[in-house]
Order: C-alpha cells, then structure tokens, then sequence
RNA sequence: GGGAGAUUAGCGCAGUUGGUAGAGUACCUGCCUUACAAGCAGAGGGUCACAGGUUCGAGUCCUGUAUCUCCCACCA
C-alpha cells in the first residue's frame, strides 16, 4: 500500500540508492541489445553547485532514459576534468604546497586524492537529482587511462606533422605564469591614463605626437606605424624615430591601414607586444623582437634601470622620468577595456614562447570542420549556425602548450644537439619526461636529451572524451567500432571550443565524427538577463534547499520545461506547478492502485467502450509523446503525457469510479473492464512520466506493478503502446467527455454542488449507439435519473433538477 | 563593431507552411464529488517590444530601433 501522503525527500533517497545497489544503469557489455552512448561531457569541478548545472545533465537524462527504455543498452559514463588550472590552484590552496616544490606524479597523486572528495560531492549531487548515469564508467581527465589517450593522440598528431612546435607569441598570464588560449580570456574596464608623448624624428626636423597607456613597453618599441591615407604624416613614412628615454634606438615609421586615423593622434607605436595588432605587425613587417617584460611580469634586462620592476611600477617610473625629460605634453584619463585573464583577472600580455600547435585553420581544414558539422545531427538545428560561423572564422592554429606544472605532460624529449623531438612509445605511456630518461638515440645520433617541461592545456585531454570512452589508446580496432558515438550534451556556449576541438580530435585520429547527435541547451537564468554565476552567488535558493522543499522530480520537471535550447528563467512558481503534478500522480496512482491491489491482470473477454477509449485515447498520448522525445523535445514530451495524465484523472476515472465501487450495482465484468484499462493506461503513463520524474513513478511501480511485469524496476521496462484491437472510437469518446461537460458547466454556472442530481437530460446526435452503450457511465458520473435521446445534431439539453 | 537568439495574458512560457491569439499559473465565481482543497468545475484577462514595409490578410515574411542573452572582433 502507498502511504497516505508521498513523503518526497525519504521515498526519492530511497529508490536513488535502491538504483545503485541494484545496478539499474549499469552498462552491459554483455548485452545483445543495441547499444546507445553519450560521450557526458565532464564537469570541472570547483565552487558551489547551483540549479543551473542541474538543468542542462537532467534535460540530458531524460535523453537517455528514452533511449533505455526504447530497450537500448545504455553507456552513459560520468567523468570529471580535473587536468587544468583550476585542480591546481584548488590542491596548492587546500594543500598548501607549491606545485613545482615536489615531483609532478606526486603532485598528481595528491590532486586525485583531493578531488576525489570533490568528485564524490558531484555524484552525489547527480544521483540525488535523478541522473541514471553508470557511475562505474567514470573517468579523471588527469588518471592513467586519460593521460595516455590524451598523449598518444598528441604523438599520433606530432608524427603525421598534423601537431608542431612554433615560436609564436601568444596571450600570457604574468600571475598564473601561463600561456593562456584566446578563449580564456574575459574584458575587464580599468581606469588608465593615456599619455602625449613627442617623439623625436632621427634626422632632427621635428617631432611627432604618440599616445599610449603603456609607456613602459618604450624599451620594446620597434616600430611606428601611421595610416597611409591620413594627409598629416603621410610624408613621414619612411623616416627614422628616436625612441624616448632610449635614445640609443632608433625605429623606422611605416604605413598601415590598420591604423585609426580617429583614435589618438593618429600614430601608434608598435611594441613586441603590448596587443594582437602589435603581434600582426611584428609578423608581417618582419620588425625586430624586443622582450620588456618576462613570465612574472617583471621589465627584462633590456630595459635598462627598469630591469626587474614590476611592469605597474616600471609604468610610474617611466611616466616620472618622461616628465622630467620633458616628452609628455598631455595625460588623460581613460577607463577602458583590457582583456583579462578569466581565471585570475590579471591582464594579460603577449609574449612570445616555443609552443605546440594544431593545424586547424587552413582553407582545407576549414571546409572539413564544416562539412563534418554539416553530418552532425543538431538538436536545435539552429544551433548549427553557430558553430558554421566560427569555423568560417577561424583564422590561428590551437596552442595546446601551457606552461604549467601540473596537467598531462607532452611525452617528448628534445634532442640537445640537433633540437629535434624524439616521442615516447605508446606501449609506455602515460610518461612524465621530466623524470623519466629518453631510452634510445636521435637521428643525428646524439644521446643527450632535454625533456619538455610544459603541460597539455587542459582542452587538449577533454577533447579527447570519445577515445576516452571507447578506449581508443588500448584497442583501436574496438575504438574504431564504437565510433562515432550516439550523443552528445553541451551548453551553447561551448560549442565553438569544447565541441569544435571534440570534432577535430576525432576526424584525426579515426576519420569520422565524434557523435552522431549533439545536442545544446540553454541557461537556466537566475532572473531576467542573469546568468547563474559562481562570482555573483545570486542563487536564490541554494541547491539543498530546493531539493529538501520540493524534491529532485520536481527540479526534472522544471528543467523540461520551455523549447528545447532555450534560455529558462529560474522561478519557484515554476516548481511549484511540478510539485502538483508530483501530487496528482501520487494520489491518482493510489487511488487506482485501490482497485488493483487484489487485481491480476487478465484481458477480460468484454471491454467496455469508455474503458477501449481510454485505452486508445493513451495510444494516441503514447505516439505523441513518443515523437516528441524523438524530436529530442523533451518539453513537449512531457507536456503531452502530464495532459492525458489530467484528463485520465478528471474523466476517465471520474466515469469508472462507480463500477470499481459498486460491483454489486454494474457487475463484475464491468469493474473488471475497468481494471484493467486502469492497469494498462496507469503503468504507461507511469513509465512515460518516468523519464522526467524517475522517483515516484519508481515508488508506485515497486508497490504494485512489480509484481507482473518483472522487471526489477520501472526505468528497465521498455515502452510499448497499449496493445488493442484497432478500432474508430476516440471522436465517439470524446462525445462521451463533452457531454459530461456540458452537465458540469450547467452546474457550474448555475452554482450547484456537482452532486446535484438532475431529473433527465436529452442527448442528441446522428448517431447514438456509442453514447447508449455508455449511459450507465454518464448516468453515475453526472447524477443524471434520465436520459432521453434524439436523432438530430449533437446537443445537449439539461432538464430540471431534483429538488 | 560583426554574428546568432529572444521580446506574446499579472507571472513564467507555447504558437508548425501567413488565415478569428493558446495551455499552465495567479486572480475572480462556485463546488468538501466515498484519491487528491496541494483538489474539482467555470469565468474574465493580450495594440503579440517599438516604428515602417510586403500582402486581400502579419505574432508569423522584410527593413530599421530599443532591451536582454551568447559568441566573435576591436580597444595605440
């Protein structure tokens, strides 16, 4: 028997861990069914967890769950990234030890340790949101099996030259020590000053003004560059430049049309690197490469009585003695725009480094990216858009060097003599070369090595999830099979990085997609135009909190609302329509559940015609809901089978409650007709609400279903419509409903009780046969003495009311 | 600055190819109906962001504007 009340938090912890002991999600290997695999994608693991994160991996879930119960073996791991920046801030902080203090495999031993509580937190999470995910399946992005894949895919792409090192200057974090990617990267408003500076023309006819907020990159000036149409310097292109304060050095102007003629005073100083046009500069005027300032942010030896103060202090002291010398003739104050790193906030500088890259951006590439996405199933299609436009975009190779400590080591050595790279072998993977020996001797027959000491960036290892999965780095010709995988979730705001790199690394390594379908959901707002965020901590209600109040169904339940990758804003109005529905199921299922208990279900010899039609009526709920979850449209879905779910409690079991009742009165075939239309369209709708609410659908299974359906739980059974002989009968039925309407508006309007018995009611229609056979029912269910019928159009007339 | 999406009832949202604006919730009016008042029945409520245009007809198509979200670029 259910109890009286559903008692959410207890009922869902229950089933939750009933689920994990009994291996309800656990992957087969062994199974002849059809396997379906979703490449999750892993979470980093850092902060709180708010509702947003629910929401994406339970619209996910609910995916999967179709797909399970579409009778498909589900591979459906849960890993965690945790080869990056943030793991080792998080293990230096809470263990406080310097990562580069103890030797990386040791560091990395500690890390996993450290995380491994974090992680757990994680699971823990998803279990008690529902998530049927096969725990057993999980990953680190920085364990053994990770760090092999991730370097062999790194060798497999060194070797084909696909992969290859580059001196390059790229975006650099002076506090984090790193090189950092483009997309890393966030805006940030500063308060600067910009300074007037007169240069001195080389040949002495004169100067030229220059404005800057960064003078301190004087000693890294290596050019000076003017708009070849602006009519007032036009003349000076070509001549020579005494640098300010480095007089010693001249540089020569040059015309470019990047300059803005507006901005400033028109001409610009070209510094090794005070931006990305700087570096363009550098690059295709071929100028000299001057580095002011080193990894830690501190002014090099080339600059003089500069040298090693911090670039903020060496821009106050520059600015002091340019007044002295009596180079500024103007200072403003500005507050402007300067890119930051996202991790620390620190801005960031250019420098120039040996770096690995990826070959991504040639013409040729671009069109295989493109034409990969174009195989890719989408879901929203337009989704698509995005990723198109970027790849068209695309414009720089991928860095996949960091110059970190922690992280998945390249596997590479450096030959001492000839500076080639000589690999690891795969069957000795993962290796760390910094203490691990080259074994072997380089081409040019040299036997002195120094290993690299950077670290993959940690997109290198979480693009390689799929070969993850499918255990590419041990067995490629299983890999192969397995590839592509069916899904893949993502945010939209990923698909240009994390996807795109997903897509690249699998056409490499083994020439096709990644994934069949990807599919992309929304944001969870935290209110209108705000985005839940880990700085803001605008949660309004913490994530504990929601699941004690209302439970993880519910959370399901809200996540599947709106159109599938769609922005929803969180509001506890909305949980609060989930928890009704969480109600109705419970007290609809307890009531049929009455009539069952002592019930085996049989087909009966004769069914009578309302309880065909709620039958078909299912079927008709069934096929819907069914394309939608094909349509990948969970909304919808579950939007569909909640309606039919109202219309069978406030209808259909409205007509046959009188013949469970009373069988004494309407016979026994009569409420066993009922039961077992009762039996079949309950479990259906059951299984079909499970997807978005696992818990109760669970709960009132085990209690009574169980017993004939074998399975050992309702998330294992598969869907099927309600198997009945074809039959024209749902436009009669709802006939049926829209005279018992009417009734119900007459006394409604006339504000009557809805017991009010009614004398007679006259029923007209062209054809009536359907109606006769159902009068018993209208009769109980509408108080109605008489009935009294007509041939004509449909219409219903109520008579008087019994006094 | 460029690209993508959004803007519809008090609220959070649906609206397929152009053809009289939809459910839920809230509010209101009633009803304790041998499961559920966290329920049931019923009613009201919208210049579809704004301004133009195409069309016999526009929430839907086109152009522009505003606001929000995401992505990219720029920032001397």
């Amino acid at each position: 028997m259910l109890e009286n009340k559903y008692n959410i938090g207890e009922t869902e912890k229950k089933w939750e861990k009933f689920w994990q002991e009994e291996g309800i999600y656990k992957f087969d290997k062994n199974s002849n069914k059809p396997t379906y695999s979703i490449d999750t994608p892993p979470p980093t693991v850092s902060g709180e967890l708010h509702i947003g994160h629910i929401y994406g991996f339970s619209q996910a879930d609910m995916i999967a769950r179709y797909n399970r119960m579409q009778g498909k073996n589900l591979f459906y791991p849960l890993g965690f990234d945790n080869n990056g920046l943030p793991t080792e801030l998080l293990v230096e902080k809470k263990k406080k030890i310097q990562a580069h203090s103890i030797p990386r495999e040791e560091f990395t031993k500690i890390a996993l340790e450290l995380v491994d509580g974090y992680n757990q937190n994680y699971r823990d999470m998803m279990v008690r949101a529902g998530m049927s995910c096969d725990l057993s399946l999980g990953y680190n992005t920085i364990d053994n099996r990770s760090q092999k894949t991730s370097q062999k895919s790194f060798i497999d792409l060194a070797k084909r030259g696909i992969a290859y090192r580059e001196n390059k200057p790229s975006p650099w974090c002076t506090k984090c020590r790193t090189s950092v990617a483009q997309f890393e990267l966030e805006d940030k408003d500063l308060d600067s000053i910009f300074n007037y500076l007169n240069f001195k023309l080389a040949d002495g006819s004169g100067t030229i003004p220059i404005a800057t907020t960064r003078p301190e990159f004087l000693p890294a000036c290596v050019g000076i560059f003017v708009n070849p149409e602006d009519n007032r310097y036009k003349h000076l292109v070509g001549k020579l430049v005494k640098v300010p304060l480095f007089e010693d050095r001249v540089v020569k102007i040059y015309a470019d049309s990047k300059v803005g003629i507006d901005k400033g005073t028109g001409i610009v100083m070209c510094c090794t690197f005070g931006d990305q046009t700087d570096v363009e500069w550098w690059k295709e005027y071929k100028l000299e490469l001057k580095q002011a300032i080193d990894d830690g942010g501190r002014m090099t030896e080339i600059c003089g009585k500069y040298a090693g103060l911090k670039s903020i202090d060496a821009r106050k002291a520059v600015i002091e003695d340019l007044k002295a010398a009596n180079y500024i003739f103007r200072q403003d104050p500005i507050c402007h725009t300067v890119k930051v790193h996202e991790r620390c906030e620190q801005p960031i500088e250019f420098l120039s480094k040996k770096q690995w890259f990826i070959r991504t951006s040639t013409p040729q590439l671009k069109q295989t990216w493109a034409d990969l996405g174009n195989q890719l199933e989408w879901h929203p299609e337009s989704m698509k858009t995005r990723y198109m436009a970027w790849v068209n975009n695309l414009n720089q190779d991928w860095s996949i060097s960091r110059q970190r400590y922690f992280g998945v080591p390249f596997p590479v050595w450096y030959c001492k003599k000839c500076g080639k790279p000589n690999f690891a072998s795969i069957q000795d993977l993962p290796v760390n070369p910094l203490s691990t020996e080259f074994k072997g001797k380089c081409d040019c027959g040299c036997t002195q090595f120094e290993p690299e000491s950077d670290v993959m960036d940690t997109w290198a290892t979480s693009s390689v999830t799929p070969q993850i999965n499918t255990n590419w780095a041990e067995d490629e010709v299983g890999s192969n099979k397995k590839m592509p995988m069916d899904m893949r979730f993502a945010g939209r705001d990923i698909i240009t990085t994390w996807c795109l790199r997903t897509i690249i690394k699998s056409y490499y390594h083994q020439g096709c997609l990644p994934w069949k379908s990807l599919i992309i959901n929304g944001w969870m707002m935290a209110d209108k135009g705000i985005k839940f965020s880990k700085h803001l901590n605008n949660s309004k209600m913490g994530l504990n909190e929601i699941m004690e109040t209302y439970g993880a169904d519910v959370v399901r339940y809200f996540s599947a609302n709106g159109a599938y990758g769609r922005d929803v804003m969180f509001n506890e109005e909305g949980l609060k329509d989930g928890y009704k529905l969480l109600n109705k199921i419970f007290n609809g299922s307890k009531f049929v559940l009455n009539f069952l208990y002592d019930y085996e279900p049989k087909k009966p010899k004769e069914i009578l015609p309302i309880d065909r039609y709620i039958m078909h009526k299912f079927n008709q709920a069934y096929e819907k809901t069914c394309a939608f979850y094909n349509d990948v449209e969970m909304g919808y879905a579950k939007a569909e089978i909640e309606k039919f779910f109202y219309f069978f409690c406030d209808n259909y079991i409205e007509l046959a409650k009188n013949r469970l009742y009373k069988p004494e009165i309407y016979g026994q075939a009569a409420k066993e007709s009922a039961q077992w239309a009762s039996y079949n369209v309950l479990l259906g709708m059951l299984k079909l609400l499970g997807i978005t609410m696992p818990h109760i659908t669970e709960e009132i299974y085990q209690n009574y279903f169980k017993t004939y359906e074998k399975e050992k739980s309702i998330h294992l059974t598969t869907l099927h419509p309600i198997d009945i002989e074809n039959e024209n009968i749902i436009e009669k039925g709802d006939e049926v409903i829209e005279i018992i309407s009417k009734i119900r508006q007459f006394k409604s309007e006339n504000k009557l009780s809805l017991k009010t018995e009614i004398e007679s009611i006259t029923i007209s229609n062209s054809n009536l046969e359907f109606i006769k056979q159902c009068e018993a029912d209208i009769k109980a269910v509408s108080a109605v003495r008489n009935i009294n019928y007509a041939t004509c159009n449909f219409n219903v007339e109520i008579g008087k009311v019994v006094e």
